[in-house]
DNA sequence: AATTAGCACTCTGATATCTCGAGTGCTAAT
DNA sequence: ATTAGCACTCGAGATATCAGAGTGCTAATT
């Protein structure tokens, strides 16, 4: 792999993923100066295609990166740090509003990297189950009417509005609730379930009935809460490779399921790169064979709590997607500092 | 329009429905015991079409019912109360569980609906923003992390973390939210942002900056909240009459931007009908004069405060869908009884 | 030895042409 | 008023044709 097969293909790549079209010899060679005929083109390219960087639609047309040709390019040949100083500042505004929950910044968050990168972006949420308990606080808004507060080790705050019987006393409610969470500080939310509904955790008798409800409420918490954000699904269908219904129904399909999603993108970001990219058969989902994924982590605490991510067509803008992720993950990371 | 016409129209715009063929009068004679022969079928349908009802995609295709056509079928053909028992249930069945914010209610809805008629379906939420005060709390969760939570005449609580900074005093914060409770009370939320900026509505000149983010924020309620829940908009790839991606762009991309879809589901809902129906060009929005759009009210307290809404092709089963409706909007209302 | 010009060959996509069948409208018979 | 019969229309799909872009190979050139 000598400097001038790179060259050529850093170029051909380029140049397809801009106009989408299979790119031939001759068009190289006439569009780029690259000081070489097309038919030394041709002969590179006939060795790129063999060492399997390349394929051909079919025989007479021009090459198209493979799956193993993106990655090269990816990790060998693309301009780094491609990204404008209006895309920093722009990035670094939309972060400075404080006084916001986290939902507001995830929302944000995916909202800004769909139009910032032209593809649908999903963002995974700090995972709320695996958090611990801080503190558990029980308020009486009206007569028959509570709201449950949840604040835990990574300051997320969740609450409920439940509305109880209203005969239901809930006068030792706050004692009560004040005792729990010095008993059950700092066990995972996931587990608060069962030791509630444990008849043995406590002896409040009288109380089991709401705590009942209370477990119950938190073992669907997940189903409920929103754990992935999806933004500008639809941008996809700007792009040629999504002309056809079927392909688009099933990517947009496999990105409406939150918990495939999730999946997904957890698993992407165990590497231990910032960004990472997926790239085709890479992932393990079928649905999105043809398509590829950038994920980037952030953090809470320099504990990893979520991923950012991109999707789109394999011909996708590699160099400004992982900016971009880089740039917003980082940026996100800081402005979660607080929490 | 005789009993034959109607008779006619009606088998012809089911079929048509089922099959998304255009309808000839010999595939009618065939299918359908009708007691006449295609020939006859043939002068019908000829005179349907003088009235409006069919329209002929071109000279040697089978007829297609018009606007005008589906409008009449609403109107006085289709089968009513067109539901199953299974159906009933599950919708009741849904609503039963208790102890659930609005917001659940909204997205358990949509979901519901949407699966049953296997269209999107769009509920908007009540608004907030017309709800009136009835009470603010102000709660400290930890040193620089305040909770404000805000409740309205229509029992809705909406709440919202805040950090300040450590060093602000919380101490009169809960007295002073109880004087604000007091003295706002009633006042519609959309009113707060000013009531709450001018200055001489209050002396506590030590919080005007609290209070003024706080203005700011509730500013934003309406821009952050989920006015309009959509769900299962993919369901639409699934007809022939989405197979044209343009199309396709056209209309979800209309059903992405909540604004426009809550204006045009309020404005649907002034009628008095219980459920609504919008055929094609009958609707405002040109991106979607080939869908129609079935719309339902819901209440709290007898005061609509909301909108079940169903799109699909104009090809729509309307008697499945405006029952279907009927249903879900009644026990939703139901459900919120309680409110 | 590497590069390039030249050329025959291949394949696709666009365009044109043809055919078939479903459906119509009209007329004349019932 | 209904229906059988028939000529006519139009589109969808199949088939044929063609131009263009691109390739691989060979022989000439540097």
């Amino acid at each position: 792999m000598d400097a001038r097969k790179k060259r050529i293909l850093g170029i051909l790549i380029d140049d397809y993923i801009a106009s989408a079209e299979p790119v031939g010899s001759r068009t190289l060679a006439k569009k780029y100066d690259l000081g070489i005929s097309s038919a030394t083109i041709r002969n590179e390219m006939a060795d790129l295609e063999e060492l399997g960087y390349l394929e051909q639609p079919h025989t007479s047309a021009g090459r198209v990166p493979s799956d193993r040709g993106y990655r090269y390019y990816v990790d060998e040949l693309m301009p780094k740090r491609y990204i404008t100083n209006d895309a920093v500042s722009r990035v670094r505004m939309a972060f400075q509003a404080p006084m916001r929950e986290i939902a507001w910044f995830i929302h944000q968050t995916a909202r800004m990297v769909s139009e910032m990168t032209g593809y649908p972006s999903m963002v995974v949420a700090p995972p709320v189950l695996e958090a611990r308990l801080a503190e558990i606080r029980v308020l009486r808004l009206q007569p028959g009417t509570l709201l449950f507060l949840v604040s835990t080790d990574a300051g997320v705050v969740e609450n409920r509005v439940v509305s109880v019987p209203e005969e239901l006393s809930v006068d030792g409610l706050g004692a009560l609730a004040q005792e729990f969470s010095r008993e059950f500080h700092g066990i995972p939310i996931h587990e608060l379930k069962d030791r509630i509904l444990d008849p043995l955790a406590h002896d409040a008798e009288r109380y089991r009935g709401l705590w009942g409800t209370l477990g119950g409420w938190m073992a669907e918490w997940n189903l409920y809460e929103d754990r992935v954000t999806l933004a500008g699904p639809l941008s996809i269908l700007q792009y040629p490779e999504f002309r056809d219904i079927d392909k688009v129904q099933r990517v947009l399909g496999f990105l409406e399921r939150e918990d495939a999603v999730e999946e997904l993108l957890k698993a992407a970001a165990s590497s231990t790169e910032s960004v990472q990219v997926m790239i085709g058969q890479e992932s393990s989902v079928e649905a999105i064979w043809d398509c590829s994924v950038v994920t980037a982590t952030y953090q809470v605490r320099s504990h990893v709590v979520g991923q950012v991510s991109v999707i789109g067509p394999k011909r996708m803008h590699y160099a400004q997607v992982v900016a971009t992720l880089e740039l917003v993950s980082e940026e996100l990371s800081r402005a979660l500092k607080w929490a």
